[in-house]
DNA sequence: TCTGGGGTCCTAGGACCC
DNA sequence: TCTGGGGTCCTAGGACCC
């Protein structure tokens, strides 16, 4: 027998991790904000039902704020991140087959899961500990391949009945459950090809299950065409326990207001790159290729520039003295004085393990020195906190900051900031 | 009138996810 | 006034090579 998938998926994650320290949060509306406090990333129930819509500008719904009190956290991913942490520590209690396929989902293999009792059972098991042990409300959808799971869990997440655990492995109620799921709803169908499918007549799951494969390879790729085949209950998506390298890593920001110095700009691209190698050492890699973007605002009806430059390394680094100097040479090619710009970033690509990086022809003294100073920067920084230790040019503190007016404390991962108790 | 063919690599763009 | 960030995969088409 085949793996009977159940998809874990934290409801309103970034406001349920509010509320774990703020349960006055309860019962009122809440929205959590991107960065820069710009859009709305996460909604209560309450505030859903307000029809505050997902990624709407807030400025656009300050009426709704005022007029209902919803309450508007800017969000706060070293909460979000430890909480998430935590979950799936959680999950793990149950199965070491867990996927973590994003901050607040998890698919687990509840056949290998043992004793196998009946799998609703066991995902009311799930969602009761879950809650317990780490205050986050959850829903489980479990089903015979992963994208019928996503099917499960959303129709788990409106359903009264379904409490929390919806189960569509060999369920009679299948067929009816793919006929209320609407095309767009489906895993994997996004704005176009749902205006696509529409189109055709297909709106709904059970249109999709019994559309010609042929035709939907030709409309979505080979990607819609195993969309198809997983909907008819063919697994072809397995679970993924280990997470594959990642190939490229990017940090990059909006800026609260326009900035058109090039001190500013270098000031942000080098606190980009130096949050890029953090990232980049942690995951054990060294990068080869470093790109550079900066653009104005899309939405200004001044004149707008948006250009990158990538860089390619002749050895792959992860020091963030050699990475930074690449980086800024990047800058320099593309800045461009009396624009306006409102957005930079920094990408590194062309990653290799960093234990494997070619030796190079003149490995001198210098070099050595520069490979020995990030574990020592690396390690006081996460004893006494981010930018203890950092290069000049990257000031953490420019003008170009990210706005976090209403962020909650690091509860979590800040000592000064974890809660008392009175 | 006819103007080689096939393989590989790279890139840009488009689609999707959370 | 104010509009997020970080990823992946697939394909077509051009460059290049033999």
């Amino acid at each position: 027998m085949g793996a009977v998938f159940a998809l874990i998926d934290c409801n309103n994650f970034y406001v349920s991790c509010e509320r774990i320290f703020d349960p006055r949060l309860l019962g009122r509306p809440v929205v959590v904000l991107s960065n820069n406090d710009g859009c709305v990333v996460a909604r209560s129930r309450e505030a859903k039902a307000l029809g505050i819509r997902m990624g709407v500008p807030l400025f656009q719904i300050k009426g709704l704020v005022e007029t209902h009190g919803v309450v508007v956290y800017s969000s706060n991913y070293a909460l979000y991140g430890d909480i998430s942490a935590r979950v799936m520590g959680a999950l793990r209690e149950f199965t070491d087959d867990v996927e973590v396929y994003s901050i607040d989902e998890a698919f687990l293999d509840l056949e290998r899961c043992r004793p196998v009792r009946p799998y609703r059972e066991f995902g009311l098991d799930i969602r009761e500990k879950l809650l317990k042990w780490t205050g986050v409300p959850v829903t489980v959808g479990i089903a015979r391949t992963k994208t019928l799971a996503k099917v499960a869990n959303h129709l788990a997440k409106t359903s009264e009945k379904a409490a929390g655990v919806l189960d569509l492995t060999d369920s009679p109620f299948l067929e009816v459950a793919l006929e209320r799921t609407p095309v767009e709803e489906v895993w994997g169908i996004g704005p176009a090809y749902a205006a696509l499918l529409r189109a055709r007549g297909v709106d709904n799951a059970l249109r999709l299950r019994d559309m010609d494969v042929r035709a939907a390879r030709r409309a979505m790729t080979v990607v819609g065409a195993r969309l198809v085949m997983e909907l008819r209950g063919v697994s072809c998506l397995p679970l993924e326990t280990a997470p594959p390298p990642k190939k490229s890593i990017t940090t990059s920001r909006s800026f609260p207001g326009a900035v058109s110095k090039y001190e500013e700009l270098k000031e942000s691209v080098s606190v980009f790159m130096t949050r890029c190698a953090e990232k980049l050492r942690r995951s054990g890699l060294a990068a080869g290729v470093v790109t550079v973007f900066i653009q104005t605002s899309q939405f200004s009806a001044g004149p707008h520039y948006s250009n990158s430059a990538t860089l390619e390394l002749i050895y792959a680094s992860d020091s963030t003295q050699e990475l930074l100097r690449h980086a800024l040479e990047a800058l320099q090619r593309i800045y461009r004085r009396g624009y306006e710009y409102r957005k930079a970033g920094v990408m590194l690509s062309g990653m290799v393990p960093a234990a494997e990086t070619t030796g190079r022809l003149f490995d001198d003294e210098t070099l050595e020195r520069f490979r020995r100073v990030m574990p020592v920067v690396d390690m006081l920084n996460k004893k006494y906190g981010r930018d203890t230790v950092r290069f000049a040019a990257a000031n953490p503190r420019g003008r170009w900051r990210t706005k976090a007016a209403r962020r909650s404390p690091l509860y979590t991962t800040r000592l000064s900031d974890v809660p008392l108790l009175k």
